[in-house]
DNA sequence: GGATTGCATGTAACCGGTTCACCATCCCCG
DNA sequence: CGGGGATGGTGAACCGGTTACATGCAATCC
């Protein structure tokens, strides 16, 4: 029914093949011939068929996400990053979103959802050890992960020691020797961010020589509501802290919302310091070491697309990407 | 390089033509012939070609979703529920951000990004007269809207009059009557959301004998920050509300802080309701009239869906979804 | 001046499925 | 027992590009 590659050379006098040169950009076309194929293209309005040209060319144009969450904000925040390089590049950016707690039950196996089908991968924040990401990674296609780090896979993502480093030595530059962390979970998860957060802050006490009360440890699974149980936990202390890590913003919202339950002021009260530089932190006056998160996204997906295009192998490099810290409102000096 | 057709139909000792309908489960094959094909394109790990197929068949399988924002919340919610359906139906899930706003300058042109490459569109909330919808519309594919309403082209949403109408109510049952409302634009804009909620709130409050103060009327353009300022326009009338109706959520949360930097609590002082369901109004314990938004993403993939099964035309049918008051701390009666 | 090189273009063999026309059985029934 | 239908299966012509190879021709070289 549409216009074909036949139609566009028979209006042009010229072969096929002349067209799909002159119109992919190839060399050896004559600029006049090139010019007159794109005016008959043009007027004709003539869109090449995908599916031939895939199958013809073995490239498949496409590159897929595949993220845990598509809602949440980090996830979506990087997943916008990637879209916005995509979209000028000419690959198409197929979604799919994995994880145990996506929706439904069993998501259907990736190998049959990928193979045969995208020319890349992108992957958000997966555990470096999960299954479907070494599922993924067997592919033979090459992957690009955003936000983990995992050793032979090229990955884009901020050193975590160091953002909470910077979030510590904030707190501790300000006066405070009375530190507590809302971390993740009790037992380090596989996640690296967790575990390199909690290094960060382990190491920047250790330098000051500060001593670490176990007290003072709390966790918030990463959630706003886990951060409000746990800074909860650490006010009903006899001995409160005078000020908090949380390892992530989102538990900072909790934390400083049970602050306020307790009649206390974040900032004035208890100095509070995050990491990741969410949206909503500007709004809660938070202080935060933030993440170039869009950036994250942008960054991953250009360095995918150059491998594709050249199909070079840069396989197993890990970029950093600078961290910031936001002082506002929620830290403040220690009034002794 | 891979596995083809006719590897397995020559391991299976059948032709490809059984291979294929054997594999689509289509009729005519025979039920153990069915099962040794199964077999044997599992064991020697066949996947099938997409583009081969697409080009064949006519069928592209993919869906593409057609959104102004990838990071904001609504939109990635929605975007969410429809990617939950897609991911089991065997649509390729296809994310194309639009829109003025949207990354980058100038968007490239839609029609060459959609033509032959997708058997369906879904369009998350885009101005019913944009241009780019316009244009999407034209193609001659299936499409469904997500969140906005127009004639001829089917959708889903909730009903906004309703809504609105709902938010007042409750504001008004409450005992108020000195009523403000945070609208998004001086100029109603083109979109429907905001023209039905004003419309929902005008209606019930005349249906209340209640008069419209255009001076409690302010604009906060469905930003967070809009409508704070909004709300500090409202505190520093003569005469203050005692209640005020956000057309959205965000607005309201801006609204909230507003008044906590006047020293007024929510919901004590003045009470204020929204509308969305948003993910962050349980932690602001704001009152809102809560729209299904992963639902509505849901359903409509899911009619896309079928659309596209039966190849039905199911041109222009609207659904609304029911939405649901959900009273929180920041509405109390009136206390006289 | 004949051979070589380089460029613009044409020819046609793919890429890997889908599907239509057609055939062979086998069964049922008058 | 012969004809009419199902049922299961085959062969091959597509689908619409891409690209290796061949060709023609003018410029360049020794």
């Amino acid at each position: 029914m549409g216009i074909t590659i036949r139609d566009v050379a028979a209006a042009a006098g010229v072969s096929t093949a002349t067209v799909s040169r002159a119109l992919r950009g190839l060399p050896n076309v004559d600029e006049q011939t090139r010019l007159r194929v794109q005016a008959i293209a043009a007027e004709l309005d003539y869109v090449i068929s995908p599916s031939a040209s895939r199958l013809a060319s073995g490239r498949t144009g496409s590159i897929a996400v595949l993220t845990p969450y598509v809602a949440r904000w980090f996830f979506s925040t990087v997943l916008s990053g990637v879209e916005s390089v995509l979209q000028h590049s000419g690959f198409d950016l197929l979604l799919l979103s994995v994880g145990d707690v996506a929706s439904g039950p069993v998501a259907p196996p990736l190998a049959p959802r990928l193979r045969r089908r995208v020319d890349g991968i992108l992957v958000i924040a997966l555990p470096p050890n999960d299954k479907q990401l070494n599922e993924v990674i067997q592919l033979d296609i090459p992957v690009s992960l955003i936000g983990v780090d995992k050793p032979g896979v090229s990955s884009v993502l901020i050193d975590d020691v160091d953002a909470a480093r910077t979030a510590t030595q904030h707190l501790i530059n300000l006066g405070h020797t009375r530190i507590g962390v809302i971390a993740g979970t009790p037992q380090l998860s596989v996640f690296t961010a967790e575990v390199d957060r909690m290094r960060g802050f382990t190491e920047t006490m250790n330098a000051a020589n500060i001593p670490i009360d176990p007290m003072l440890e709390s966790y918030g699974y990463f959630t706003i509501t886990g951060g409000e149980q746990a800074m909860t936990a650490l006010l009903t202390q006899r001995n409160r802290p005078t000020a908090v890590f949380a390892l992530s913003d989102e538990m900072a919202f909790g934390a400083m919302r049970a602050m306020r339950r307790h009649g206390l002021v974040p900032g004035q009260d208890i100095s509070i310091v995050g990491i990741d530089g969410h949206d909503m932190a500007e709004y809660f006056d938070l202080t935060t070491v933030a993440q170039p998160v869009y950036g994250l996204g942008r960054l991953a997906a250009e360095s995918l697309v150059e491998q594709i295009r050249h199909s070079a192998v840069d396989e197993g490099r890990t970029v950093h990407l600078p961290t910031q810290l936001v002082v506002r409102g929620s830290t403040a000096p220690l009034i002794t």
